[in-house]
DNA sequence: AAGCTAATCAACCGCCTGACG
DNA sequence: ACGTCAGGCGGTTGATTAGCT
């Protein structure tokens, strides 16, 4: 499902990645972070373009995403969020821990956009928001994550009652508790420390790498 | 079984923005 | 103030798979 491989006029190499690049970017991140993403290939010994390098990184091989279907709270998240902010998918994203935005925008695209969209009804009088939507709430009760969290239990139903401090505290719940699967699934040998620099004196990579850094 | 179509999703492209000299 | 560069974002493409006829 991913382009042929190739290399250009410019010799950077495009479509596919092969796990020895995976490999080799991972490690490199892992190890000194990514300060200059169009200088990193360079230094980790990839023929790609840098920005190819972020991509692949952000998308597919940075630490804690997740991957798989999409449990029914990530989905009315997603719809929720996207009436509200449009087709802005970083910041929908955000509020979706382990996931990239182009996975966001992808999974829109394939299945979301395509439901009924929910009505959002305003009572003048009250005051009050209130929606509904045709969703079919019998797969609600079914729905849980592959790691066997339920999630409708957790957050109560997710009453998904909007502008009003219900819905943020709700929205904080979900990504307090994404949070905590994510570092769940994450190996037990994968802890955080510190990288001290000691490696090239390219004037580059100066001041870039005295931070914190994945280890594994 | 073969051919066609739809669905999926990784990857690319072009544009925008902010930092910096 | 202007130009350049890097990072980030959203839209789009295209290879592969699944499902249907």
């Amino acid at each position: 499902m991913v382009r042929t491989p190739f290399i250009d006029k410019n010799g950077i190499k495009r479509g596919a990645w092969s796990e020895d690049e995976d490999n080799k970017l991972r490690a490199f991140i892992q190890k000194f972070g990514h300060p200059n993403w169009r200088q990193l290939p360079k230094y980790a010994g990839l023929m790609r373009c840098g920005k190819s390098c972020r991509l692949r990184w952000m998308n597919y091989l940075r630490p804690g995403l997740k991957k798989g279907n999409y449990s029914h709270e990530e989905e009315q998240l997603i719809i929720k969020l996207h009436n509200k902010l449009g087709n802005r998918w970083s910041e929908i994203a955000a509020k979706l821990p382990g996931r990239s935005d182009n996975d966001v925008k992808n999974h829109w695209h394939a299945h979301l956009k395509k439901r009924p969209r929910l009505t959002n009804t305003y009572s003048s009088t009250s005051e009050q928001f209130t929606e509904s939507s045709q969703f079919d709430s019998q797969n609600h009760d079914q729905q849980s994550y592959e790691d066997g969290y339920n999630l409708s239990n957790t957050i109560n139903g997710m009453d998904w009652i909007e502008e009003n401090n219900n819905h943020i505290k709700t929205m904080e719940q979900l990504s307090s508790i994404n949070n905590t699967l994510v570092e769940q699934s994450l190996p037990n040998n994968f802890q955080i420390e510190t990288f001290d620099f000691n490696f090239w004196s390219e004037p580059l990579f100066d001041d870039f790498w005295t931070q914190s850094f994945f280890f594994q």
